[in-house]
DNA sequence: AAGTGCTTCAACCGCCTGCGC
DNA sequence: GGCGCAGGCGGTTGAAGCACT
């Protein structure tokens, strides 16, 4: 038996809010800020509890908030941050302004999620999964059965449905005699999409960052990867291209393309210097730092946001 | 028009974390 | 360090609306 609900206790309202309790929540609000949810109710002559105050301001009655359908873009930013976060929907709703975390997780649950699964992607490790394949996808993508890290998320949109369970069934065959291990092949990518999320060593020597015309020069080396260092990444190589637009915190790359050199020691089986061209358009975060140590540690926290790849081959490694 | 099943999303629940004492 | 509280978070629920028969 759980802690009983906080409304039970002292017999408060639940259930929609009415028009007159989104003024009167408004105006108190307006007057004096969301301070202490627990006394604002009483204060502003609510029979709510403060919890369900503070959602119903967060999640519907905040003046900053974007109502309406997603965006094509917005919906990418979801799948790629959700690739890297996982179910950290306030992390993730932190990155697309005017958007809720309970916006985004019933956006996920309703659409995104059930999409994933018709493009035979498991939503959950955003990983090809071809008991989940439509048949029509796999025969526009034959390159799965050879190597299922070649997917692209954009090639496989709009697929429409279609499962033969012998065929799939025969995919699967086919897919065990080309990857022995698929194991080890799932973990090969999960370093990589670690790496997108939190290098924090990143060192982007002579980088400019402003308003407008942004260039960004990695044009030596990516610092290697802290001292847990289950993967280092040095040497980006040129060019990155310019930045063309930017805000504070969003950047975009213009050619979608990032050319990269990774060393890994994944598996405990080091693999030098593979070269990994990444292409398409998704968006992930890759920390900014400066030149010295101690201006990198302050920046470690700030995000910049690039066009980075959501097709990720790492058939080298294999 | 009525019944049924499905989808959506606002709201709730319970757990976790951080903070003050 | 332990405790209690408030706020935050992710998972889940259920009413309302929609589509289909």
């Amino acid at each position: 038996m759980g802690r009983a609900p906080c409304c039970d206790k002292e017999g408060l309202k639940k259930g929609p809010w009415t028009p007159e309790e989104d003024q009167k929540l408004i105006a108190y609000i307006q007057k004096h800020g969301c301070g202490s949810w627990r006394t604002l109710p009483k204060n502003a002559g609510l029979s709510r509890c403060g919890k369900s105050c503070r959602l119903r301001w967060t999640n519907y009655l905040r003046p900053d908030i974007k109502r309406g359908r997603f965006s094509f873009e917005e919906e990418e930013t979801i799948i790629q941050l959700h690739s890297i976060l996982g179910n950290k929907w306030s992390a993730i709703a932190a990155r697309l302004p005017g958007r809720t975390d309970n916006e985004i997780k019933n956006y996920w649950n309703t659409h995104i999620r059930k999409r994933l699964l018709r493009m035979g992607i498991d939503p959950v490790t955003h990983s090809p999964r071809l008991d989940l394949l439509d048949l029509s996808t796999l025969l526009a993508n034959p390159t799965l059965l050879i190597n299922p890290s070649q997917y692209d998320i954009s090639s496989l949109l709009g697929m429409e449905p279609l499962v033969s369970p012998e065929l799939l069934r025969l995919a699967t065959d086919l897919l065990s005699s080309q990857c022995q291990d698929l194991t080890e092949h799932a973990q090969l990518q999960d370093p990589i999409a670690q790496f997108l999320s939190d290098s924090q060593l990143i060192q982007p020597n002579g980088s400019q960052f402003g308003p407008d015309g942004m260039t960004c020069d990695f044009s030596e080396s990516f610092v290697p990867a802290a001292a847990s260092n289950t993967i280092s990444y040095d040497n980006l190589e040129q060019p990155i291209p310019q930045l063309v637009s930017a805000d504070s915190s969003n950047f975009y790359l213009p050619n979608n393309q990032l050319n990269y050199t990774v060393t890994t020691s994944v598996l405990s089986t080091p693999i030098s210097s593979p070269t990994t061209q990444l292409n398409s358009s998704s968006s992930t975060y890759i920390n900014s730092s400066s030149n010295t140590e101690d201006e990198r540690d302050s920046y470690c926290s700030e995000l910049f946001e690039f066009q980075v790849p959501d097709l990720l081959d790492v058939s080298e490694f294999m």
